[in-house]
RNA sequence: GUGGCUAUGGUGAAGCGGCAUCACGGCAGGAUGUGGCCCUGCAAUCAGCGGUUCGACUCCGCUUAGCCACCCCA
């Protein structure tokens, strides 16, 4: 009882998409679909809650994600398993790829999707307990060109976001099942040389997963990091080959890049190459906006035929903020045909039928029923922004006609509803044509 | 999870230990059937709870939320 105000506000770490923002997501969503659909992707939508263990298997027990922010769902019953709302995307579309046997389905299975993602973390500015991820994958292909594939797709999204010219490109390689194995042993016995210097999140991170490491932050990490083996020499000859062959890819493409030998990502499940978007002008971790990577075992691991795998997310708040940050310019589509304006109780009802007949045919409507005086409902209808006013008051009633007045010009003429149609088009167009004249 | 800063009508801001102001927006009007300008009026238990005080929006404590940094990620 206490609470009264708490259970009027959203909680923590969430926030309402408002009117005003939509343009934002409705032209996020737009661009993105777009690409996806030209690239010849397949949307699907998987439940934002899962069972909890799907993620501990595959984004690693260890990792922050699932270790201190998964949000646990209530028991109800006995013996139930934990069910999590999901922290990404990805492991529900692995599972539901195996679940429907997406392996029969002709190679590469092409998947996109757009949602939300909880993670219980303290909220900051760009980092919320509920956010949307848009993102991709691709499964049953382990040729280069595939990863550069999922980057082209995610540049281009980006490039029609304009975002672009701020955004850059790191690239760098984990390795495969095989010398990750090698690579994570030579990284232990490096730093367990040293590990008296290491700060004491890397202390712990030496035994939980020592890549995780090699982007802490800490000087003293840093420099043990930029003094001891790099990732790069100690791939295996196709791992080596592997990212040749992406980076030339890029080139091809004319996509630069920044190769960052210490770009490791937060989640387990990765191989190979490892890639990320970032804001150019800002240096810090949270000005990721994005990125992906291979994970050729994760399929496999879940119990599915051995597949290679390369996927990618982009966090959309993040996205918005960017857009708004430069002031990228967004189209505004919303417009107001008719304003309908009713005097007296028949005309009232006369409003209703009308605009029923006026969305049939097309035409966009608002109205104020609840206002009577003719004044405050013209000023309602030059608020709105209504091209045209539809006036129907005792008279017009009675014998089905309107007044149509043109808000732009203040013309003003009395028309059979039956004529209606034909010359709101006329003066429409005409309006529309004049608008645009002024643009130019 | 740790630390720092913040919290005034819908929005953005002023303000002071004792009548809470301004702009924009909202609503209702400005003579009975005509908008945009203008004018008038209306609307805030000053985030919540508790304490100090004759008296608190103003000082103190707690709660909640936001911002920033760390951690981590999107």
């Amino acid at each position: 009882m206490a609470d009264n105000n708490q259970l009027l506000q959203a909680p923590r770490g969430t926030y309402d998409a408002l009117p005003e923002e939509q343009k934002y997501w409705r032209f996020i969503k737009k661009k993105f679909n777009k690409r996806c659909e030209n690239f010849n992707f397949s949307r699907i939508d998987t439940p934002f809650f899962e069972y909890a263990n799907l993620f501990t298997r595959s984004i690693g027990e260890t990792s922050d994600i699932v270790s201190k922010e998964m949000f646990y769902l209530a028991k109800r019953g006995e013996g139930e398993p934990d069910l999590v709302l999901r922290p990404e995307g990805t492991a529900g579309i692995v599972r539901a790829y195996i679940e429907h046997g997406m392996q029969n389905l002709p190679k590469p299975v092409k998947l996109y999707y757009f949602g939300p993602m909880f993670r219980y973390s303290r909220p900051q500015s760009g980092r919320f307990r509920q956010f949307f991820q848009l993102g991709f994958e691709i499964f049953g292909e382990d040729d280069p060109c595939s990863d550069v594939l999922a980057i082209l797709l995610s540049f281009s999204i980006l490039k029609d976001l304009k975002l672009t010219s701020n955004i850059i490109l790191e690239i760098n390689s984990l390795g495969c099942k095989i010398c990750q194995k090698d690579i994570r042993k030579t990284l232990t016995s490096y730093f367990n040389q040293y590990k008296e210097y290491l700060c004491p999140e890397c202390f712990s991170r030496l035994a939980e997963n020592p890549l995780r490491i090699l982007d802490c932050k800490q000087q003293r990490c840093q420099s043990l990091v930029k003094s001891g083996p790099q990732i790069v020499d100690h791939l295996c000859q196709d791992c080596k080959e592997h990212l040749q062959k992406v980076l030339e890819g890029l080139d091809e493409l004319g996509i630069t890049y920044d190769l960052n030998p210490s770009l490791v990502r937060g989640l387990d499940y990765y191989t190979r190459t490892v890639f990320e978007f970032r804001d150019k002008a800002d240096e810090t971790r949270q000005s990721s906006l994005g990125g992906g990577g291979r994970y050729d075992n994760l399929v496999e691991q879940y119990g599915g035929p051995a597949t290679p795998a390369v996927g990618f997310a982009a966090g959309v708040e993040r996205i918005i903020s960017k857009l708004k940050e430069y002031q990228v310019k967004i189209p505004q589509v919303k417009k107001l045909d008719v304003f309908l304006i009713q005097i007296g109780d028949k005309a009232k009802k006369k409003v209703i039928t009308l605009a029923r007949d006026l969305t049939d045919q097309g035409f966009s409507f608002n109205c104020c029923l609840g206002k009577d005086s003719l004044k405050s409902q013209l000023r309602s209808a030059d608020k709105f922004g209504a091209t045209i006013a539809l006036i129907i008051g005792q008279r017009e009633a009675l014998d089905d006609s309107v007044i149509l007045r043109n808000m732009l010009t203040s013309s003003q003429q009395t028309v059979k509803i039956n004529k209606l149609e034909n010359i709101l088009k006329k003066q429409l167009l005409k309006a529309k044509q004049a608008s645009e004249q002024k643009n130019n």
